[in-house]
DNA sequence: GCATCCTATGCGCATTCTGGTCATTGAAGA
DNA sequence: TCTTCAATGACCAGAATGCGCATAGGATGC
């Protein structure tokens, strides 16, 4: 996570960007309001912290200036007016949240984690060795290439991905992903392993997706 | 915009529903805990405006529970405490936000303003490729080349592109872009897509506009 | 009357499944 | 330890299914 701040105080500056560091996120600072308003157009940060005073351009004019230019990059103000007229008019200039200064470092954190939540969403996302399936996106992937997969092939790994580590029976399979719940006796699974692994390009040594003898199969790091 | 306001004490309850109503918003009142999770469980409302301090569950117990059930309609406490401790547990458990009483009731509607702002769209304007989709003035464009479509057609186009990325399942949009809720059995879906690729002109190179078998379609760059 | 919206239909083809043969496994017996 | 053998899974075609595409035509509303 990249969080650009923007602020003149020397002192400041540096206890923002230690602490932030610390907190690992990756921290870059501009000491006024026009370089910092440059750096935030033409890189991408997951976070501005914006001085509300700042010699040359104004942090107002910061926001006003980004938001203008269709950037919707989450912006907190640092204030130390507090007069409810200024940060009024932050937020409407579009800003996501502000703090007063002196602010506790504590309560700094859980904003900037309020901001950058969002965005991080909770991605569906299941892995086995170099294979990852994204539920919202409906994509399959080894090794970051995209691998296309039938409706059927897609259910059948992730319902072994997301009992990842558990064997699963055929009977269970058969139920879940086929929907199927009385008695069975094809072999689909078995030809679906098998275009799976195809797929997948899984070899004997590459074994992520094991064969469990009378019993089913494990999806396995 | 619908609000619910949960809040025991009538005289703050009265204050916000009488304001926040001059501002067009709808207004429910739930006077306790239980009664507001319920209520914020049950329905879809916009935004959660909650009292730290209320009888029965608190506010940050209603927070976390509404939260541990995957509901993230956004929340913002009114509190009366202002320990920076209280806040943090606040914001941790899922609070968008909130405002230490007394508070200016402008600055309230900033903040709400604020939340509803990302639900509403900031960029009321969607790309995919060269596709670009404009809410506000109801237009669609290929290349800078105006393309006009009906309003259905522009519907699913505008519902597809909120969700780039994101497969969108036959199920979603027709409840979604059609407003029907219930067992559905028409090809209509297809017929649309059908339409704007060919007004759009789409080829099976140029597929941004993906079908996903079985399950329904992407709009993907 | 015209554009929009939806239903109905046939067709092509990817998907899914069946049935079969072949390879592998693991346990029992020599 | 080695061999044998039955059971099980791997793998391969080919058949059946049904989904989505395309187009036409009817209903509806402005």
């Amino acid at each position: 996570m990249r969080i650009l701040v923007i602020e003149d105080e020397p002192g400041i500056a540096r206890f923002l960007k230690q602490g932030l560091e610390e907190e690992a996120y990756a921290v870059e600072v501009a000491d006024n309001g026009l370089e910092g308003l440059a750096r935030a157009l033409e890189q991408a940060y997951d976070l501005l912290l914006v001085d509300w005073m700042l010699p040359g351009l104004s942090g107002l004019e910061v926001c006003r200036q980004l938001r203008a230019a269709q950037n919707h990059t989450p912006l907190l103000f640092l204030t130390a007016k507090d007069t409810v007229q200024d940060t009024i008019a932050g937020l409407q200039a579009g800003a996501n949240d502000y703090i007063k200064k002196p602010f506790h470092f504590e309560e700094l954190l859980e904003r900037i984690r309020v901001q950058l939540r969002p965005a991080a969403g909770p991605p569906e996302r299941f892995t086995v060795g170099p294979i990852a399936l994204d539920v919202a996106t409906h994509q399959v992937f080894r090794d970051d290439e995209e691998i296309a997969l039938t409706q059927k092939e897609f259910a059948l790994l992730e319902y072994l991905l997301r009992h990842k580590g558990n064997v699963c029976r055929r009977q269970s399979i058969i139920e879940q992903v086929w929907d199927i719940h009385f008695e069975y006796n094809t072999g689909v699974i078995d030809v679906y392993m098998n275009a799976l692994r195809k797929k997948l390009r899984l070899s004997k040594d590459e074994d992520y997706l094991q064969t469990i003898r009378g019993i089913g199969y494990v999806a396995r790091d």
